[in-house]
DNA sequence: AATATTTTTACAATCGTTTGCAAAATAATA
DNA sequence: TATTATTTTGCAAACGATTGTAAAAATATT
């Protein structure tokens, strides 16, 4: 019943001023490393020692109210529980944290309407950038957020927007890798469960398929393509049954990425037609944990945590308003990893 | 070089209200739901009309600043790339969105210089609550959080503080659990790999392993319990290779959780004493992707999803000031999951 | 029709900072 | 010492919303 009101018993910069006997105006500039020089020695030294005693706490939100910068930004993920965008996280925080930013993760379920609403609940919190893990191909909203001036990076997955920086990995060169792994062990026969094709993940790494599979000189027979509505294990499973029964004669399953692989892989030990004995099969990514798994899948190792860490300091120089020029895309190496998923095809 | 300074060419309510010709306090009321009764039904339904049409966002740092409110909750956790902990922030998302509330996730890597400066992050930037998955048995820095009126919840995890509510899973039924269940099939000789001393679930786990060897009758033999450091796969190896070199005769270890168990596992496969032949090994909390690892962990599942759904329901009661009364624990239930690594002991 | 009520809207203060500008204090110059 | 230049500080206006209170308008009462 005493001083319920005030949510947080704060003390403020007018308190303090009080107390030491000055203008809060004063004050402020004794507590901000960029204008205390302007002050005398000693007042500033006395105004921060009773600003401290006092557990003076600055009100962020007032100071970003006014300075229009909450040193904050947004992180949007499909969905934190996904092993895959974690280290995103944290190799963007790596960047963001020591330069004094927090950062607020929202996750869409690929939802393109959650999506939308998210974005707003960032853009009403005022974040000085967002870093986008969970853009599709042709991301409207990304026009709002444009509007509002407000810098943006996409991280791991590209829009069709050429405006929008990206930090992606080496898709192109990883489907290069496996396909060129599986043919120097004897594939001649393999196919394909792609991704969403609204993703860029999905889509590039199908037309890195096609392609490297011309080169290599190998065909890809009709229906040797299956594809996958969604990034998991279900489809995985689903699209390696197609394909089973299909009937189509192959010896290798290229998965474009780890999930699909393992529902694949799954479907085929319980059809008869294990791998790595009957078929091979590769993934993309590598999971946590996936060496553990058996029988050990074959896969591209990418950076996440790098591509967090990129993006963060793209955006950070976008923020910062720096004139330097900004990579439209930015391609990070990728590593095949070899495991027990790839073995020489039957004869 | 026209108009850059204005970070957002944000639209104010004051804009609005100049376009439609009313006060902007009015614009307020119409675009706010608890006060828009006031107005007349007409005037609200053309300030609305007016406000989309000019694409206006209201300002939550504004609106903060003057209602004490940030719609925002701070989520400490030690780790996102952690599987465990990643449900526990959907969970109290499932509760929070929908309330119009966001998170700021941070990572204090359980260093607790970190935690404490990060919570002064969360402080600035005026979280309305904080749910701690990270917190320690001894958590000092949260006398600051209470005295900055901030309510605070731990997850998982609780402290000594009665006065900080705690949602936990039934770790002392659970151990007891594993007990019962290495018992009936016929193990005497267990020993225990004891999870960090400074969380709860380590301490709580210890103690109930202790309490239940006693009750069902067995002697916990001197040695028999290792302590790990941190909850991860090295320690777990270490562990168990401390238990086997000292010469103790063992049948099963129970390991205060599933990545203990899974270093374990590893440490005594490459002993010469493979799990399950030789040693049964169980975990605790279930894990993801656990069901596809050899030879299948027996351990204790527990409700992430839920404890962060619990922990934010508690949160919100007492953001909201509801004079309810909150229990200062609450236990939500384990699930017994039977896997491969427990068999009968070797006679 | 005049007065009393009630409803609707506007005014103005406020939240806690930062910052341009002017005033006061100090130091430098003539 | 008087004047000018330079530091150092205070004043006051923002930032963009919410909200208590008062004024204006509409409605009800006698």
């Amino acid at each position: 019943m005493t001083e319920r009101k005030r949510k947080r018993n704060a003390v403020t910069l007018r308190d303090v001023a009080e107390r030491v006997g000055v203008d809060k105006s004063t004050v402020s500039r004794a507590l901000n490393p960029g204008t205390e020089g302007l002050l005398t020695p000693e007042v500033v030294e006395r105004i921060q020692e009773v600003a401290a005693r006092m557990g003076y706490r600055k009100n962020q939100l007032a100071r970003s109210l006014r300075t229009h910068r909450t040193m904050t930004v947004g992180i949007v993920l499909p969905d934190i529980t996904n092993t895959l965008f974690a280290p995103i996280v944290r190799g963007a925080e790596s960047i963001l944290e020591p330069l004094g930013y927090a950062s607020m993760i929202v996750n869409t379920d690929d939802d393109s309407e959650r999506r939308k609403y998210l974005i707003g609940v960032l853009l009403e919190r005022g974040v000085d950038g967002i870093i986008d893990a969970a853009t599709q191909i042709s991301a409207t909203y990304i026009k709002s957020i444009e509007e509002q001036g407000v810098p943006l990076v996409t991280a791991i997955r590209k829009t069709d927007r050429p405006s929008v920086p990206a930090v992606i990995s080496d898709d192109e060169e990883g489907i290069r890798r496996l396909i060129q792994h599986l043919y120097v062990r004897g594939h001649r026969k393999l196919v394909h469960i792609a991704g969403p094709e609204t993703l860029s993940t999905g889509q590039l790494r199908l037309n890195a398929f096609r392609r490297h599979m011309e080169i290599v000189g190998l065909d890809i027979p009709e229906k040797g393509i299956a594809y996958a509505k969604r990034f998991d294990e279900e489809e995985g499973s689903r699209c390696a049954i197609d394909l089973l029964v299909s009937g189509l004669d192959f010896t290798a399953i290229v998965c474009a990425n780890d999930r699909l692989a393992l529902g694949a892989i799954k479907a085929l030990n319980q059809s008869g037609v294990p791998c790595p004995e009957h078929i091979s099969v590769t993934g993309f990514n590598d999971l946590p944990f996936l060496n553990l798994i058996p029988p050990g899948l074959t896969t591209i190792r990418v950076q996440q945590f790098d591509v967090g860490r990129l993006s963060a300091e793209l955006l950070i120089r976008m923020m910062t308003n720096q004139e330097v020029a900004i990579p439209s895309t930015s391609i990070l190496p990728v590593e095949l990893v070899e495991r027990g998923s790839v073995t020489k095809p039957r004869t």
